[in-house]
DNA sequence: TCAAAGTATTTAACAAAGCAAATAATCGCT
DNA sequence: AGCGATTATTTGCTTTGTTAAATACTTTGA
């Protein structure tokens, strides 16, 4: 009935615009990179944690499992990772970065940092920092999570 | 302060993560709809804002404009959207959501306006303004666009 | 009026990721 | 040993990203 006219604010959307601003420089990095979004992704989480399992890097890197699964191969022919089967559990794949890995992230550590500074200095370093926290707080709620089945 | 931990916050990871946060009960309440997400934000982007050019739906919903055109068809067939070209520039394409793209969002306004009401009881209010302020300034800052050529 | 330049959209082709379902290997527990 | 749960892989299909080129229309200016 009520037919408010609610140009609400969308979080969805609101994260993705911003997501979009902020990815543009460095997708422009990365085309001259030889690895994609997602890869690099999980090579910057591979070199921050250490070697992690494939789930844990899936969730962390926001990926599908399946979808790590199908870009293992490629990572391992392009010499970025490493994978291994811990004894004490053979079910799991653990991924290690590589050397060249972390040479790869090396050669564009200057220009992320550029990036991120001029980030910081257009929106100012507190409030990003503010934002930071916002963010990672953000993720921490529980929502009902539908169990599907 | 400790320096135990060296990990320096990436703002791109941070704002994906938390984006899928945020997605992962839209996107299930999506499951049921027979849309996903790209065609929901073009139908919520038109019932916003009314009628409008192709180009600018495409910038609004972070797609681009090749991806939307090609989704019009089938947006079409299902009768959610019509188009129209305006007799003063032929050269233009005009959206525009139907009856029917105006229900399927309402038969989700109840499940989608719990969900957000649900971050913001976890999250808090005034917090979740904030961080809707500090996404949109995000959007606005200028950053160096890579003139490629 | 006509050609050139500009704008809006479309099309095509390939790589890659989402998604869901089936399979396999292994582990924990009884 | 055997059963159910966990972890990962595989597969088939759909969709989007991405790039480049093509098409259709409009504006500009000689």
């Amino acid at each position: 009935m009520s037919n408010l006219r609610q140009t609400r604010r969308s979080l969805p959307i609101a994260l993705l615009r911003a997501r979009e601003t902020v990815m543009e420089p460095i997708r422009e990095m990365l085309s001259t990179s030889g690895v994609n979004e997602q890869k690099w992704r999980v090579l910057r989480i591979l070199e921050e944690q250490g070697p992690m399992e494939l789930s844990h890097v899936a969730r962390d890197a926001c990926l599908l499992l399946s979808s790590l699964t199908r870009m293992v191969g490629p990572l391992q022919d392009e010499g970025l990772v490493t994978r291994s089967t811990p004894a004490d559990d053979r079910r799991k794949s653990v991924l290690a970065i590589t050397a060249a890995g972390v040479a790869l992230i090396q050669a564009h550590s200057a220009i992320s940092a550029g990036i991120f500074q001029q980030i910081e200095a257009e929106f100012g370093k507190d409030r990003l920092e503010t934002l930071l926290d916002l963010l990672e707080d953000l993720r921490k709620i529980d929502l009902p999570r539908g169990e599907k089945g």
